[in-house]
DNA sequence: CTGAAAGCGCTTACAG
DNA sequence: CTGAAAGCGCTTACAG
């Protein structure tokens, strides 16, 4: 079970040229005439050959490749942002190899590794929940290696970035439950590693600054992204004695989780407690009642992460750059009006 | 911006040995002294090389990799499939490379194409919404090279593969709507040329022939998988002169459009109208009401495709396989109580 | 125990 | 317009 495929020097042979006519006519070189030329592309055609590009890249020391490492592809932000990834990347003919760490800091290393030996000509990456250290980035700059981190890696230093102002995000958020009457806020962060919860903790803390409300850590509460979307966490803050009147979840999944345990308490949302979320993921808007939300622009984000990608492909001493965009807070149903 | 790598020779030309003790010292060769051996990895390691994979594929004709192909990765069925795959294939050393077709046939022979060109070594694959050829496939089995499909390749012949029974599947949910009492059953099918929802349509009038209920072709809807989620199909439905009682979605995602449909009619579920999907997607238990759903074992399936694949990659004329896995009814609250 | 040579499949200066 | 030669970074029979 292994035909050997045809190469360039079995097309050689059998016209009688050298291996160098081949090469050149399949790269429809002036150099080659027209007659040769065509009976090179019949016979590679009938004879199925297919470039292969280990060797081809072996020799341009280029891949037209690049590596995009996300948490876990399934999450609504990293699918979307990779969209726009391809957006881009395609057009330009690279493809993209996508790897996940399933939240995973050994992983992560892995695939940069993995990426890096395999010669790709740049990595557009997330983080771990479980990374502290960044040395394994630092690596690919070193290696002269394009790089660019998003979403997560916003506050890893002296890399180029494309984020959102995540303090701002989480400000916003808080602010219009507080607009909406909302003073016992919970904040359900997801897990306690990841830097992005953190600083939307701070925006959420600014908020209740802003506001005169004072902060009460037993209403911080961390879990992990699983499938339980934080069900368990939104229940035990509501059998608390002074329980929240309102939820900021981390993301729309956990939002919903938060929604079912409401629900099954019997309490009525907005009514008696408000819940928004963060993402704008496509269901947010059918769940009862539809979810209020931060909108970030994951695709655009992934549309920037690539043109930084290229910038750093295509200039000699590039800068470091970081982009930041901006975010939009939809307000649908699981909050109340404005109060005046 | 382009630090020059470490290579083979770099380290012979330093330790003045030949660049075959320096690979030999490597892979760790009996052949070679400790002391040499000791001098060699303390270079390597100091001046961190690492072993160009590109050039190891070339001459060892392997790659550990192998390609998989998916219409969409945020999918939750094939997120969680890919998990089963890397289940197995992490274990044995091989990494995968992800591609997603977004459901387009052109890109599917692309990244076939791509993957075969990049040497890997097997390929997993889906089969794109589009896709009604399926000559690109079997130009990969007439390479060599080892494959399995999955899920929508269920009926691809003379092809490796790992299915469920769609047809008994989509004939137990809609039996399940039938002793429920409901009458009149509406299919949201997706796009029409997936034969995956064709198969689940046969079950569909099977279980109405055996209840001897008559068919309505009129209660059969076609939509994109986009981010309507069937929402405005089942609405149109739902303004029906005779509107259905109950609904069987393709999957989840549009279970969810459809239930969102049927709130802003005013309508109760499953009172007035029930609603059963496909998949079981984590968020299928915190919706309201709680979805009942068949769940499909998308893990496992994964698992299945890459033990096929290395089944394949080991053995001389490997047979072609084809592997069903069960499916299981949940029961939750969208659907009534059984009817006697 | 170590090295020289050939080669994986391709490309590209250098000649002619 | 075409070819011979060298080389990308590695591995591995073949010698010694």
């Amino acid at each position: 079970m292994k035909p050997k495929r045809v190469t360039i020097k079995d097309l050689a042979k059998e016209l009688k040229v050298s291996p160098s006519t081949i090469s050149r006519a399949l790269q429809d070189s002036y150099q080659i005439g027209e007659e040769t030329k065509k009976a090179i592309w019949e016979l590679a055609k009938k004879w199925n050959y297919k470039p292969n590009l280990v060797a081809k890249r072996l020799i341009k020391q280029k891949s037209f490749t690049v590596g995009v490492i996300v948490p876990e592809v399934s999450y609504y932000f990293n699918a979307t942002l990779i969209k726009g990834l391809e957006d881009i990347l395609l057009k330009e003919g690279f493809n993209l190899i996508i790897c996940q760490t399933h939240e995973s800091y050994e992983r992560e290393i892995l695939h940069c590794e993995f990426l890096m030996a395999s010669q790709v000509d740049g990595i557009i990456s997330s983080i771990s929940g479980e990374t502290q250290q960044m040395s394994h980035f630092y690596n690919i700059l070193e290696a002269g290696m394009p790089m660019v981190l998003f979403d997560r890696g916003f506050n890893v230093p002296n890399v180029s970035k494309v984020m959102i102002d995540n303090v701002e995000a989480g400000r916003v958020a808080v602010a219009h439950l507080i607009d909406t009457g909302c003073k016992r806020i919970a904040y359900l962060q997801g897990p306690e590693s990841l830097p992005i919860g953190n600083a939307r903790k701070k925006g959420y803390q600014k908020a209740l600054a802003e506001a005169g409300v004072s902060f009460d850590r037993k209403l911080v509460s961390h879990c992990k992204f699983g499938s339980d979307m934080g069900f368990s966490n939104a229940k035990k803050m509501l059998e608390m004695p002074e329980p929240p009147d309102a939820f900021f979840c981390i993301n729309d999944r956990i939002g919903m989780g938060t929604m079912a345990a409401i629900r099954e308490k019997g309490l009525r949302i907005p009514e008696d407690i408000s819940v928004i979320g963060f993402n704008d993921e496509p269901y947010a808007k059918l769940l009862n009642p539809k979810l209020t939300t931060i909108e970030q622009p994951a695709f655009q984000m992934g549309q920037e992460a690539a043109k930084m990608f290229f910038y750093q492909l295509k200039t000699d001493e590039p800068e470091i750059l970081t982009k930041i965009l901006p975010t939009k807070l939809i307000i649908r149903e699981s909050t109340k009006g404005i109060v005046n």
